[in-house]
DNA sequence: ATGGCAATGTTTCATTGA
């Protein structure tokens, strides 16, 4: 079972580069974020003919979720948002692939510590720990998977001096973050030795991407049962490149056949 | 010290993102 999430900034815009990148990887589930488009206008057929079917939670202009499937692989269980927490913005979907309950999430950004969005970013990340251990409880493997926003170490920002106390990496979104392990899940990427400065996200701004001047906040968050079957965690930062890239890289986890 | 890029809307710049 391959499982990859993908900020892409504009479904519109980057058809083209997703579509090249199913063909290449032919993920079993792709979840992406920032669709930044209505369900009527989501690009169905196309994907439909590239061999994938799509499960969209949409809204004009900002944010909006999709899971996609490859054909063949069942699916059952859509839910979209969270419940209990009443929110105008679509950043939340769910369903189950096979066994596996999949959570395509797109964290707020929170534009700046202390400012109103950030408030918002806080409460959203409680409602999602509340809502994970839910899932957690209900589902043996779970993953939560998508633009977190949050550099949960040190090791994940660049610059982490000059990160320190900013937005994406100030002390109460990483305490969230651990909440999110805390109740119950394991970040796949560190599950195995990874090369250093590994990002997942480069401003566009400042030659950011040649110089490597990025942050991980691209996540695939996964049940003790799912972390045994993992096998790879990977970052593929060649998304990143060319024209007309998204700012984010997809993160791509791959997982084992359960024991019999 | 500052801003620098990109996408969207109904646009001629403001807003948002990270």
């Amino acid at each position: 079972m391959k499982l990859a999430t993908w900020n892409i900034n504009s479904l519109k815009m980057r058809l083209p580069r997703v579509l090249d990148w199913l063909a290449a990887n032919r993920p079993d589930v792709l979840c992406l974020q920032e669709l930044k488009l209505e369900d009527v206008k989501y690009p169905r057929p196309e994907l439909e003919a590239a061999g994938y079917q799509s499960h969209v939670f949409g809204q004009k202009t900002y944010n909006g979720v999709a899971i996609l499937v490859r054909d063949g692989v069942h699916v059952g269980d859509v839910a979209t948002g969270m419940p209990g927490f009443d929110d105008e913005q679509k950043r939340v979907i769910a369903a189950t692939v096979d066994d596996m309950r999949v959570v395509c999430a797109y964290v707020p950004n929170g534009q700046s510590v202390g400012s109103d969005k950030y408030e918002y970013k806080l409460r959203w990340c409680a409602a999602a720990e509340t809502y994970l251990r839910g899932a957690a409880a209900t589902f043996r493997d779970l993953a939560f998977v998508g633009d977190l926003n949050i550099a949960p170490e040190p090791r994940d920002v660049h610059d982490p001096a000059a990160w320190e106390g900013q937005v994406l990496f100030s002390m109460p979104e990483r305490e969230a973050f651990g909440r999110w392990l805390d109740a119950g899940l394991k970040d796949s990427f560190r599950l195995f030795d990874q090369p250093p400065k590994t990002f997942s996200w480069w401003d566009y701004r400042m030659l950011a991407f040649p110089k490597n001047t990025g942050l991980r906040i691209d996540h695939i968050l996964v049940s003790p049962s799912l972390a045994e079957r993992c096998v790879s965690c990977t970052i593929d930062r060649n998304a990143r490149k060319g024209e007309k890239p998204s700012d984010h890289a997809p993160v791509v986890a791959v997982f084992g056949p359960r024991a019999a």
